[in-house]
DNA sequence: CATGAATGAGGTTTCATTCAT
DNA sequence: AATGAATGAAACCTCATTCAT
């Protein structure tokens, strides 16, 4: 009951956050809909900023979760991209307002540079560039720089939430249903040996 | 001397912005990056926004110039995306800061749905697209959702500015040195046909 | 309590208003005057115009009551007006901040052209308008245009203000004493018949 | 030509004082209507209250030399009175808006208690003062207390304009036709003796 | 723990006035 | 004398945060 009081809050964040910015979110609008006073979230947090830095926290702490169990689960690097991917369309699809606040408001980190969501941006990123090392070591994939590839893959990936950005809510629909396909076909051909 | 000083404001302005996020930036501080007085911003920008807004437009502008120049030079689509690839790092090298506010504020966008900028992005993406359908139709690219990867097209080259945010500032240059390379390989084998 | 605070501030306007003016007077004086901090003016009113309108409005709804309990009282005409120019003295006498700001801002309400509190001005002034028309057709009072009188005789009424703003303090005092029977007088002959 | 800038600048005034209220009017908007740079009314006018003042001062002055001339022109009270209503109706139809000010304004005298205009607005008040003091002598006017009296005579004088502000323009003209008459209907027997 | 009225520091914007041209 | 861009003090209002109930 406490617990959801507290997810509560962070849910309603996350939806005024994508919304207006987080700067541009009153603590009002949050209170409203989560359904609880303005003071209490000062009882869950310790102030606005408190809030985001928590949803990046739990965010980043789950993708590091995940990434540590697909490492551990052995799979060929081949799969575990695959399962990277997966991954992701999967979470974009089920928790949009979410990834478009990492999105928006990822620069916001910056400003605490030695904080725990930097620092599990930093890993989740290593295991990424770490996978793509192992990859071209393994004979798999093609040479390359793996931090700049690391990053160009999540770049590409991240890319749909701006389309959708521009466009008709019906072509954002299909964009969801074409894009995991797409740029899985499109990371691959960017990242294997020819012919591979 | 005028317009210089609309000038010197609109860089204030593009300095604080990269810096401290459009919503933190404060009138006063850009006033004094452009050696002028507070009062002074408003004889030439109706509101804050309105030079976040005139910063998308003249780059955005620029941007269109440029893709319009580009098509009616004739050039194979091979050596047009080569070009838009080079532009862009170019760009990214000696405006870090400006590019950094575009895309740091790009949601402030969609606030303004059917404003200029806005428009001029949708055609920029458009350009892009055209090319890569028309690269598809002449056998030279392999098939794909144009609009889609577009977009990864340009996710994947702005996830530079993002990989400089998590490394040091010697890895950051090193980054920007072989970054064009890395990304122009990734993506070209992305889009083009096997073999191709 | 609540309502009591809201009072305060209203209080506080108003002293604040007949002294300066509304335009020169500062939501900080105001708050000062209140005993609330400045922003708690704007949780019980819109912005600071708000509260001149809401001035206006309690008056004038005030003023409206007294005059339909006037109208159902079924006083012959002669003895209603006797209570008007009573009331209005004694309301000068209790509330001459308010009585000030009324007269002093009155133009304010060209402003807001479809606004309640111009609407009631109008209601209040048909209401003596109506009692004079009333009055001639009885015979009790002389033919005339009944709107410019009811004009005139508020006229006369609140030109005790003004006379009080170019005498002194001690002057003044007498002045209030002497004015409504002086202005009954005046008044009176005005509209009666020779002889009546 | 000097003295017609002056003019100029000094009748724009008037009509934007006349239509935001002293404290609204900007002296952008003066200059502009005026037809000069706003450094202009500098050249001529201290501030921008100055220029209120110089309002204020011309008006009294002219209505000052109005009453000097009449005192001196030895007609009866009687038709002294007359003279000074006409000259009233006449000065509102040729300059509404100078009119508006005087009495939209008049609460900023105040706040300059020695200064020229609020003497001469206490030498007019005063000279139709001793005129009804006069008649009362003489026998001709009915015993009352000529300061309040002076004061009522001018409020139900004005009282005009804000009959003007409640109606309709096609009501506002016939206000203006019939008002005249009906005022001075009004005073004449709210002063004159009983079958006087 | 929950509440939400009160707080007041702080930011944006305005606009009277200046002064170099 | 005329200009109008530049100035910056000042005012309104917002809104994150607190704390008494």
């Amino acid at each position: 009951m406490k617990e959801d009081k507290r997810e509560r809050i962070r849910d309603a964040a996350i939806s005024v956050f994508a919304e207006k910015g987080f700067s541009e979110a009153r603590a009002d609008e949050i209170a409203e809909r989560a359904g609880v006073a303005v003071g209490t979230i000062y009882n869950y947090f310790a102030n606005k900023e408190a809030i985001l830095i928590d949803i990046f926290e739990a965010e980043f702490t789950r993708l590091k979760e995940f990434y540590q169990h697909l490492r551990r689960s052995g799979l060929p690097v081949v799969e575990q991209i695959r399962q990277i991917l997966k991954e992701h369309f999967a979470r974009l699809e089920e928790r949009q307002e979410l990834i478009r606040v990492l999105q928006r408001e990822r620069f916001k980190l910056l400003e605490h540079p030695g904080a725990e969501p930097l620092e599990l941006y930093r890993e989740i990123v290593a295991y990424v560039e770490e996978l793509l090392r192992e990859g071209i070591e393994n004979g798999l994939l093609r040479e390359c720089n793996p931090r700049i590839i690391a990053h160009a893959l999540f770049g590409a990936v991240e890319s749909v939430t701006h389309c959708s950005m521009i466009c008709s809510p019906e072509e954002s629909q299909q964009l969801f249903r074409e894009a995991p396909e797409e740029l899985a076909k499109f990371i691959w051909r960017g990242i294997t040996l020819e012919g591979g």
